[in-house]
DNA sequence: AACGTTTTTGGGAACGTTTGCACAGTTTTT
DNA sequence: AAAAACTGTGCAAACGTTCCCAAAAACGTT
């Protein structure tokens, strides 16, 4: 801001007092006495002072403040990871600063590199859907740049992860629609690079596997983008339906809405007929029509675990070299 | 971050030069010759230099950066508010720091407190439900922070602010519940400080007026905490229901859904015989059972117009004293 | 009384920029 | 040929902190 605001050299100035005393003074260093601590404590409060957090990032190189990035807060999944990220960060007195990649690479490039120059003091991210290079992250991470994955996380990269149980997850949700009934189950699912797209296959098929299911790979869709254009869900639910599936298994929270869209959209007299079990963490989960089956993820939980490791990272004396994965437990909500 | 980069200095350097004339030939100033602009440039691209955005924000007490208060991200109309905002935003080099004050006075004024002590160079910001003392916000706008306000913004505080056609899209709204049949019209809305809920009332009375329907203040039923709470709304559901309405005007989109989810929870049999209309966002509207009618307002233009008064704001050569109130038209998404 | 310790304070450099001013060298004007 | 103007560059201060190092003050110990 451009106006003017007291600063540590009124304060010296006023009190007739070095700037260094009362930098000291303010942070409570034990060189300073009491008596001098008080007065400058008093005058400070008295004339609204606060420190200016660029000034002191800039001299100490930190900006105590993280970066996230997730693919849109839109999504219901991300916005309570973000609040549960934002519950420990403020306690432990950072800020954080919230970028979307909307699924591209290369504005997840861009954020990236943004959030870097402007010194954060660590990232969380989850990968966008086209994500595949993940070069660039190397880079500032063996620059010093502490990095915590969450939910999309690669696989070849050494530090902390935090993930939900995507195997149980599907797993969960695939015996469900087995158990009620149904026998040929779709799988859609997000782009082939992410990390929770194989885990999440891997339940789908277990699932099958464990009711003497054959597993059929032309059911089973993959979504590039994410579901992030209509198009893409259309057009496989177009490809879906020829082959009769009484249920399907989504496994992420855009494509989980966006398909049962697509079902109404194009095949409504269907849409009611087919079973639904999806990932999602959307609120209002209760109130759709065709009503489904939904594994939640700790969305809030997830953010709060991530952000943990990552203060413990950035907050380390040593370079930290044993990392852990983290594995939450999902919730299966069962249709009503 | 704390590890070591480039610097103007390092530059300066190795090229035998003053860190002016880097600085002044990575900025393109006239005074520098064309041949030496070019070997910086060159040197400064082989390097990858990064210039310190938090250096350049220390010198020129300003950091390209705007500060954005909603009350939730979770919520679909401030998210595409906050896109629209990005996408202008990021075109004019500025960065976007976005905070969420859930609907509490104390959170929201923490949120402006510590993103004015970051050296924002602007403020968005809709008001939270709780909002009634903006003293702080006239502080801070006396000493020179630009400041636009969108969606809920406050009467008597003069500046620019973009605002939906709140009046016209109620009057919209439960016209079409008149037109549909309904007689006895409920109005579940917002806490009565904000503006959006005055409009919105009178758009509701106009439409009543306007078809002979007698205003019954008993109708209408106020969340203070802007439906956060579910028991707050399965409160007024309860009230509401025994005046027996036949529709129901609701004013907010977390109210929206959340007076959905309490009719179906506290009254199933009579969720569906209830004709509803709504200001939502929500994509997912099109999912809902009951379905709705949808006053969906113009969220993401919203974003962009604010950003572009807020910046010509900032960047105005001398103090702006003539503000504009740009108002701009809803959406009807009549129910199918 | 002289010295050594401990406690408290101040001076000043540094973080990476930007920019007003001075200055040297070149060109133009008188 | 001297004066004026213009070009291109460098010096150094400033933004608001933090922190190393030294100095001063207060106190103990012989």
């Amino acid at each position: 801001m451009r106006f003017e605001t007291s600063t540590i050299k009124d304060i010296a100035k006023a009190l007739g007092l070095s700037t260094s005393t009362v930098s000291r003074a303010l942070r409570d260093r034990y060189e300073i006495s009491e008596e001098t601590k008080k007065l400058v404590l008093a005058y400070a409060e008295k004339v609204n002072y606060r420190a200016n957090p660029i000034a002191r990032s800039l001299k100490e190189r930190r900006s105590y403040s993280i970066g996230i990035i997730v693919s849109e807060i839109a999504n219901n999944f991300f916005s309570q990871v973000i609040n549960g990220i934002e519950s420990i960060a403020y306690d432990k007195d950072y800020h954080v600063i919230i970028s979307q990649s909307h699924e591209s690479y290369k504005q997840e490039k861009l954020n990236v590199d943004h959030l870097a120059s402007r010194s954060i003091d660590g990232l969380l991210i989850a990968l966008s859907s086209e994500t595949q290079d993940i070069d660039y992250l190397r880079d500032l991470y063996a620059k010093g740049l502490p990095i915590v994955f969450f939910d999309r996380v690669p696989e070849d990269f050494e530090t902390h992860k935090v993930i939900a149980n995507n195997f149980k997850g599907s797993f969960d949700a695939t015996e469900h629609l087995i158990l009620s009934g149904k026998r040929t189950i779709a799988h859609l699912t997000n782009s082939e690079n992410l990390s929770i797209t194989k885990e999440r296959l891997e339940g789908y098929k277990a699932a099958l596997v464990k009711y003497h299911i054959e597993f059929r790979p032309e059911l089973v869709k993959y979504c590039q983008h994410g579901g992030m254009h209509s198009a893409e869900l259309e057009q496989a639910v177009k490809e879906l339906l020829p082959l009769k599936p009484d249920g399907i298994f989504i496994s992420s929270d855009r494509l989980t809405t966006g398909c049962i869209m697509a079902l109404k959209k194009t095949n409504p007299e269907v849409a009611h007929k087919i079973a639904i079990a999806g990932f999602t963490n959307s609120n209002l989960v209760e109130l759709f029509s065709p009503s489904l089956t939904s594994v939640k993820q700790p969305a809030f939980e997830m953010g709060q675990v991530a952000t943990e490791l990552l203060i413990s990272m950035i907050e380390a004396k040593r370079p930290v070299t044993e990392f852990e994965t983290k594995v939450l437990d999902t919730e299966l909500v069962k249709k009503r």
